[in-house]
DNA sequence: TATGAATGAGTCTTCATTCAT
DNA sequence: CATGAATGAAGACTCATTCAT
């Protein structure tokens, strides 16, 4: 009796699934080979599905990986939101952020930048670029927040402009040398994230005016 | 009779000459357009040569677009060099390199990062790769020295490694940051580069033993 | 006990009722985007159930315009077999087949020679265009018999072979005229209809003995 | 010496005889498959080169189909055009007129009418469609004022609006009554042509005040 | 050497048809 | 029976590369 209402989940539920796991395989193929060179073909083969039925999910290729791109800002946001929310000083709240943008790395930061470039959109998808670069703008919002605040009660640097800041805090997040460091030179991640860290708020830490005080 | 020697220098000359301004209209097309959206059609039309003259060139697409990085970085390497060769702390040859690399972002550094990425992929480039990333190490190897040096003469932090600080030192060259800061908010350039070279030489500054000396 | 016969004929009547209106759907669709544009999911879609069951009752897209075009070829056939049984000159019943026919125009006819020009072209439809062509001789089949009969009571020129005149009688079915002077320039049906009329029955008038008959 | 004038219109001829070659196939393709079913793969084939090759000629099918509709279109014009100049009375010159489009009736007319119906364009090929408008306007137009003309100097029938008549002239061209009578029952087109001219103008010839003035 | 017409593999996308539920 | 997700063949179009002139 009960077994009815499963029933319509069921279908979405299995929709869904499928529809992860093509942005998965999607995401795989985009992070090897980039924008261009992904094809639609491909996609579907690593998900072992047809190629007409990642039509059925994404009316287009532009739009699926508009998809993947919104499922991992999404994500990011989640996170930053969250972690904004705790208590904590300044610095704590911008260094969990950091650690949290950094351990999605992996596939997920390298791909979301790459594409951010590449995403060069037919006008019907600008609306939804714009969308998108709302949620762009909620998250360097949060991250700006967090340095005001910093700067305001004495942690940071008041010379530096934010925006400087902000650059050069997303700028942390450089695929290469993620690459280089902790998959080539094995580097843990923790480490490099405690380094990267530390260099960074000490380069935007507030000039010492203790110490030269005298 | 004479003229037999200089002929094929004149050949060669042109020849040269050609090349520079294939390179160059692909610079142009491609920093404009990307590398895919860069077809070889248009480079040639740009040159006001046949597609196939082209092709006299170079071998294909991907090794024109590969002979155009290594222009690039040649160029790069030149400038850092003879900077290296100055004299100075290491801190102030870091800052000439730093700014010697930046003023070219216009279109260059922009190209040679996102040329990068696209390279990156082609496994049959690879021998091509090694030439290149050579240069590369070279480029590296030119910073992490100075990088030692500071060190060495205790300017920059000991127990920041250096693969971590010549990693940060290059991912200060972020186009993102440079179009939002310079292009969008029309920072001038050289403020942008003293803050950034400002905070680079901050966060890896030598621990303050200076200070709680005691 | 007794419900079990009605029960086939009610299951047949549903199964006709169903077929009836995907037929409908078909013909809407088809006359407003043509037979290529028309595809089974809109058909579906607009009788308001699944492709599949546009399956259950005709084998594939090209059987199912094919009983279409039976479908309105049947009802021109009633029609003329209604006409031609009634009384009065062959000249008075060719008026009324046309004007039958021409009253149709609106959607059907133009539907039914677009179709035809569509089915021509298949061969593997073969088998069945013999069964619809038979349907047509049938139709020329009527017209003729009133033409030759017109001929032999004196109404018609016998001098214009029977075939000419019965291609003549149905090229006055122009859809591209209709639209013309009907949908465009507003003329009413009627007057067109009488202007047709009048125009072919003089174009195939016997040849006045009356006049030259001295 | 001279020889430098004929390279460049040698090229061009050159390529003017593919183009001819490419439209003569698709005339071909398109008459006995339509629209739709004709594919560039197809033409390319049977012209024996390779699909790209066609791109090279026409940007696209819509406009390969539009310059072969053109083609058929302006000879047709031309032909009208040299008729209409000539001298003889307003049936001599129409007459002259159906017996040119008809001959040109194998392949041509057909495909013509045919592809007028299902050019459904592009919003880029809508300029070149009102071009061909104008044309067919003007076709319309000459045997219009023909038309006209007859009717002035008591040819034809001043009842019968000169829109219907205009409609029927071209309405004789049936293809499938073509078809039928030339190709099928082999009547000879000289005897069609004849039959179907005399029934035309004795369709609208003026009311015999002559002949039942007594 | 220079040219640019020709090539054809590769891409996105559509849609009639099938079949497990 | 009905469903609609899945299939995959087919088509338009692009562009790096080749080669006859």
């Amino acid at each position: 009796m009960q077994r009815e209402m499963p029933r319509q989940p069921l279908r979405e539920r299995q929709r869904r699934e499928r529809e992860q796991l093509i942005l998965q395989a999607a995401e795989e193929v985009l992070s090897e080979k980039g924008y261009h060179e992904t094809s639609m073909d491909e996609i579907a083969a690593r998900v072992g599905i047809a190629k007409g039925t990642v039509y059925l999910h994404f009316p287009g290729k532009e739009e699926l990986i508009f998809a993947l791109f919104e499922r991992e800002l999404e994500a990011f946001l989640c996170m930053v939101a969250e972690v904004a929310a705790q208590g904590g000083s300044a610095r704590e709240r911008l260094e969990a952020i950091f650690q949290g943008l950094y351990k999605g790395m992996g596939k997920r930061l390298k791909l979301l930048l790459s594409l951010y470039s590449n995403l060069e959109l037919r006008q019907d998808l600008l609306e939804k670029k714009q969308e998108v670069h709302g949620r762009l703008e909620q998250l360097s919002g949060q991250v700006t927040a967090l340095l005001e605040e910093g700067k305001a009660n004495g942690e940071f640097d008041v010379s530096l402009p934010t925006s400087v800041m902000l650059s050069l805090f997303f700028s942390l997040f450089s695929p290469r040398g993620y690459r280089r460091l902790v998959v080539e030179e094995h580097m843990p991640l923790d480490e490099l994230v405690t380094y990267l860290s530390d260099f960074y708020f000490k380069g935007i830490a507030a000039r010492p005016p203790a110490c030269h005080a005298e």
